[in-house]
RNA sequence: UGGGGGAUAGUUUAAUCGGCAGAACACAUGAUUCUGGUUCAUGUAGUCGGGGUUCAAAUCCCUGUCCCCCAGCCA
């Protein structure tokens, strides 16, 4: 710090909580840490995280709300959430409370109470007027076309509108009329009064204001004047004393105004400070995509498990904690990226693998039959929930003379390396017995119906007293305690990696049909079908499943997470 | 072509004052394994180009190239 020995117990958190041993921070944390050093900010951190709700949360929105939690969790500070709601045309109650939701889901933990842009309305509208007392800003009666006329473009100068010269009262008199309702929709808007000339066109007299009757969801018809977010945004940052406030890159451009507005109201202004969104590819978040593809019903809504959407990752069965972790490794740099889902796929995984219980389903079945098992015969093994970790314990398992197994462990004239079932080979039949297959029955087309094995009561368990290794382990489930289900298995929503950059017409030529395709006549465990209502769990040598919240009571519709790595898909493809 | 931002393995990132370019994912090979999972070991692979300063440059200087953002009364 500034050098000062610490005072109180504020300020004795406050150094030790910066973080130091950490061997490398990001720019963000760097900065951070030196304006503390050099004593910039006399207060403690502050930051927030700003959505506006006008659609779901998504992954993106993970990355900026973990950034600025962990900010202020870091560096012993403060975290608010803030709504940043100044367009009511676009915004709706039901997408504050599912941001909160989400939010919550995610593991965030902001400090007091939700914020609300709309809150400060009255101060902004306060402020504005003090703008026009210091001729910084006047009302202007421009049609909208008129404004982006006026403008200039990138390489030419803007002009001045003609009513940018009215008077400071005339002004005051105006905007007031402007609040009161005296004029019709988008008649008239106040803009701040800098330099059309600017090379940096958010100078050229931005729109402070613009008449909009519109029920607002949380001040209904209180107003029908509504901020722009430049004429919001640092405001309320400076209301709420933000120290940092983070945003994307995009927003560098306005750093400049941000900063003017602070200035001409002489009051607090915090930092800005920008970084690179997440960008996953085969990924797109943009709402009027979105949209678009509910209404075709190529998508279930804002939650359909194969979207990045915070609800549709929670609904897919995606750990929150996955989430966090995918954020961590993805760090923070102010370069355009995109990440590659198989980063994400690896932190999912990472994730379930240390927690979701082991259990057994088969996703093609065929009929195993057990020659020489006694017909009426039926046991028990117990199987291990979660090989990774011994307190998970146990489960028992049901097994008896008919089995399903996946159609794909048997092979008729299988490659040298197909350690499964073919005539004359041993498996072992996950946690019961090491079987070996006899013969096969087809049907009139010649497929098989049904694989016939013997087994061996001495391998009891699926251990191989005689010592001898069978390197085939299958998994299976017991015909007479099998519950049916269907699986939905996804995948990239979108066939090109970078449909992010894409235009918003080209995309639907990217639609991947087969993003989700259902499959009927599943045989799982019961204790699978129970778990995975509750958790994501892992049918073994399949994937990570997780029963569909949407679908109908009783029905068991399990989506996948995300699948297995196999090796094996290598081996086999190059055998060819 | 006005302004702003950026460029380190295939991807995402690290490198204190100018001092051994380091990770993770992906990929490849092998070992272990009652999940072709997990785990472990090993390997392939990088400083945008060209000059300059220096014993020493990802880092400093000059110069060029490429990429992203900005012309909403959206955020």
């Amino acid at each position: 710090m500034s050098g000062s020995s610490p005072t109180s117990a504020t300020n004795t958190k406050l150094t030790a909580t910066v973080p130091e041993s950490a061997a490398s921070l990001d720019f963000i944390r760097n900065l951070i840490k030196a304006d503390q050093e050099t004593g910039r900010f006399d207060r403690r951190v502050v930051t927030r995280f700003p959505p506006e709700p006008n659609g779901f949360l998504h992954i993106g929105h993970a990355k900026a709300v973990f950034l600025n939690m962990g900010l202020a969790r870091d560096f012993g500070g403060h975290f608010n959430l803030r709504f940043d709601d100044t367009n009511p045309q676009k915004e709706a109650p039901e997408y504050v409370e599912a941001a909160q939701c989400d939010l919550k889901w995610l593991g965030v933990i902001w400090d007091g109470e939700p914020k609300f842009a709309s809150s400060y309305f009255e101060q902004l509208y306060v402020w504005a007027t003090e703008l026009i007392q210091k001729d910084k800003a006047y009302v202007d009666d421009l049609s909208a076309d008129q404004i982006r006329e006026y403008r200039g473009t990138l390489t030419e100068p803007g002009r001045n509108s003609p009513f940018r010269d009215r008077s400071a009262n005339e002004n005051l008199r105006l905007f007031s009329a402007m609040r009161k309702g005296e004029f019709p929709d988008r008649a008239k808007v106040l803009r701040a009064k800098i330099d059309m000339a600017s090379p940096n066109l958010n100078l050229r007299d931005p729109v402070l204001y613009r008449i909009l009757r519109a029920i607002h969801h949380q001040t209904k018809d209180e107003w029908c004047i509504y901020p722009t977010y430049d004429w919001a945004h640092g405001q309320s940052d400076s209301i709420e004393g933000i120290t940092h406030s983070i945003c994307s890159l995009e927003f560098a451009d306005h750093n400049p105004l941000y900063q003017w507005f602070l200035q001409a109201l002489n009051i607090y202004a915090p930092v800005q400070i920008e970084f690179a969104r997440l960008e996953l590819n085969y990924t797109i978040t943009s709402k009027r995509v979105i949209n678009t593809f509910v209404q075709q019903a190529l998508l279930d809504g804002w939650d359909d498990p194969r979207m990045s959407t915070l609800a549709g990752l929670r609904r897919r069965g995606v750990p929150a904690s996955a989430i966090r972790e995918l954020c961590r490794q993805v760090g923070v740099a102010k370069t355009n990226s995109m990440v590659e889902t198989q980063l994400f796929d690896h932190c999912v995984r990472q994730t379930l693998n240390a927690v979701a219980l082991r259990r057994m389903g088969v996703l093609n079945p065929v009929k195993l039959v057990v020659t020489n098992y006694p017909i009426d015969q039926q046991e028990e093994f117990l199987a291990v929930n979660n090989p990774e970790n011994e307190n998970a314990g146990v489960r028992p398992i049901s097994f008896s003379r008919e089995l399903y197994i996946e159609r794909d462990d048997y092979q008729d004239n299988p490659h040298r390396k197909f350690h499964r079932l073919a005539i004359g080979k041993k498996v072992r039949l996950r946690y019961a017995y090491i079987v070996t297959c006899t013969n096969v029955i087809r049907d009139d087309a010649g497929a098989v119906v049904e694989v016939h094995c013997t087994y061996d009561p001495a391998t009891r368990g699926g251990s191989t007293p005689d010592g001898s290794k069978v390197r085939g382990t299958i998994h299976w489930v017991d015909c007479r305690t099998a519950l049916d289900a269907e699986v939905q298995l996804i995948d990239h929503l979108f066939l090109d990696p970078n449909v992010a950059h894409m235009k918003a017409d080209e995309v639907i030529e990217v639609f991947n049909p087969d993003s989700r395709v259902v499959i009927r006549g599943v045989k799982v465990e019961p204790a699978a079908a129970r778990d995975a209502r509750y958790d994501t769990i892992q049918l073994e040598r399949q994937g990570y499943f997780r029963q569909d919240c949407k679908s109908a009571p009783g029905h068991i519709s399990l989506i996948r997470t995300v699948a297995l790595r196999d090796s094996w898909k290598k081996i086999a493809s190059k055998a060819g």
